[in-house]
RNA sequence: GGCGGCAUAGCCAAGUGGUAAGGCAGAGGUCUGCAAAACCUCUAUCCCCAGUUCGAAUCUGGGUGCCGCCUCCA
């Protein structure tokens, strides 16, 4: 499969270090706040790479870390009256909650925080002043980015020219203004650890070099975020974590592109975040995670009302096709495939295939969806009552498992209560009595609870919306 | 100023040299008591200009218009 990476600016064919193993790792929330649709995007779509690698059976080490101390959250804790601790907990756990939402592989997610991992820190840091690339200044420590060899390769950015662009906080405690802080000196009252440099805490690039290195050792295979961190902080995780080892930090950088809401960026000053929780308030996360896959993920999106509402017809579609299929496997007999099923068989196998296509193609999963969009439109076509279970069982199988790969069309069908069966039950046979009136009238009543009837020849279906 | 991205039908969105995937919406039809679902049919020459080529949405150059990063915001 093709991935492009940022680090050369092409696609390239990946190569795993280890043959049939894939370490990655993806840039995870600073947990001050509710977690906002620009924050759901990497974490659905590499959460979906690392589907994708499972899928191809991929051994896949997969680690996304919780950023649990830093200014924000002290900040925060400030506002609120309590502690960063508390504040770090409360949106863990809601992060994890809309995670679940999003249907992320959680339970195959390494979730390291910074504040466990301390001490490797500290002792990452030391190794740096030990061999010149870092200096204690006055209980601040700062990466010397000299020491880095090609520092500014991520994102191409001319040492320079940064300087000179002035954006760059000047300190008199830095050699060169573009150092960087690994260890922040404690002000008054806030959290800090105690280091050779007296008492303080990490700063925020350090925390993902050293979680990476302990969780997945010196080089891993992928490491993937927004494409705003590019500049500084991956490009600092580079330097601190190369000029340590010697060796190449990632292989492959992948960087997901920015999301808009009603064209607009999403920024404090417009204080238009907008919340994955609020979304939720009208649409199924399901939804989204299918609005966040429906594009390319290098490709800028825009959020708005009107676009979840196509999507979520177009998920309906996809649901549907699954429904009828499981109506099928209810209703078909198991005998061998005639001739003509041998071909439809071959046809639906070439819709897996375009879908594997498109997936090796840097994680085409616009395209991939297309391909399940055909899959559901060649079953629906082809595939009834008469067919052959064998067929529909491995037309049904084929789409799940794609579907797995993308992390949808889990839902399943609750069992109805017995009450409205009952309502169903009197209302066929209202029908059988032409009595329309009380028959649309319980139709009615059931589309309010959000249970839809269709009646088919071969019976009246149901579906919840 | 530096680096980078984007511009395809009413909307969303694939396609990176051979004569425009898919979805939503819309129109007509089949089926149906009516609906729904499903199926069939219809709806674009790809921002502009010039060039390369037998041939370009796709390559090159020049415009125009959006946008991002360069401020610990994914």
């Amino acid at each position: 499969m093709k991935l492009y990476n940022t680090l050369t600016r092409k696609k390239e064919e990946f190569v795993p270090l280890v043959e049939g193993q894939v370490r990655m790792y993806t840039c995870g929330p600073t947990v001050y706040n509710y977690i906002h649709v620009g924050n759901a995007r990497p974490m659905v779509v590499f959460d979906t790479l690392r589907r994708y690698f499972i899928y191809r059976g991929y051994d896949v080490k997969y680690v996304v870390n919780f950023t649990d101390i830093d200014d924000k959250i002290i900040n925060r804790a400030n506002e609120e009256n309590t502690s960063y601790k508390e504040i770090a907990e409360k949106y863990i756990e809601a992060f994890l909650e809309d995670a679940k939402g999003l249907n992320l592989l959680e339970e195959k997610t390494i979730h390291p925080r910074a504040t466990e991992f301390i001490k490797p820190m500290i002792d990452f840091i030391q190794r740096l002043i030990d061999i010149g690339a870092a200096y204690n200044a006055d209980g601040n420590v700062y990466f010397n980015i000299e020491a880095a060899e090609n520092y500014g390769k991520l994102s191409k950015k001319n040492i320079e020219e940064l300087i000179s662009g002035a954006r760059v906080e000047v300190s008199e405690e830095k050699r060169n203004p573009m150092d960087f802080a690994l260890w922040k000196k404690a002000k008054e009252g806030e959290p800090c650890w105690e280091s050779p440099w007296g008492k303080g805490r990490p700063g925020w690039h350090i925390e993902c070099s050293v979680m990476a290195r302990t969780l997945l050792g010196d080089t891993i295979d992928i490491h993937a975020g927004g494409e705003d961190l590019q500049f500084p902080h991956h490009e600092n995780e580079i330097a601190q974590s190369e000029t340590l080892t010697g060796k190449p930090f990632a292989r492959y950088w992948l960087h997901n592109a920015m999301i808009n809401v009603d064209n607009q960026k999403m920024s404090k000053s417009l204080g238009n975040f907008l919340l994955v929780r609020d979304i939720k308030k009208e649409f199924d996360l399901e939804v989204l995670r299918f609005f966040l896959l429906s594009a390319h993920y290098r490709t800028p999106m825009n959020f708005t009302r009107d676009i979840m509402k196509q999507m979520e017809k177009g998920l309906e579609r996809l649901y549907n096709g699954k429904k009828n299929l499981e109506y099928l496997l209810d209703k078909t007999e198991d005998r061998p495939l005639n001739e003509e099923e041998e071909k439809h068989l071959e046809e639906i196998e070439k819709y897996k295939q375009d879908f594997i296509d498109s997936m090796d193609d840097d994680i085409n999963t616009a395209d991939a969806i297309a391909s399940m969009f055909e899959l559901v439109k060649y079953t629906n076509s082809n595939l009834n009552e008469k067919s052959s279970k064998a067929l529909v069982s491995k037309a049904y199988q084929i789409l799940m498992e794609l579907a797995n790969v993308l992390g949808i069309l889990y839902k399943k069908d609750e069992i109805l209560e017995e009450e409205i069966l009952e309502l169903i039950e009197k209302r066929t046979e209202a029908r059988k009595n032409k009595n329309y009136k009380l028959a649309d009238e319980i139709r009615d009543k059931l589309r309010e609870k959000g249970i839809i009837l269709e009646d088919t020849p071969e019976g009246v279906k149901w579906r919840r919306i």
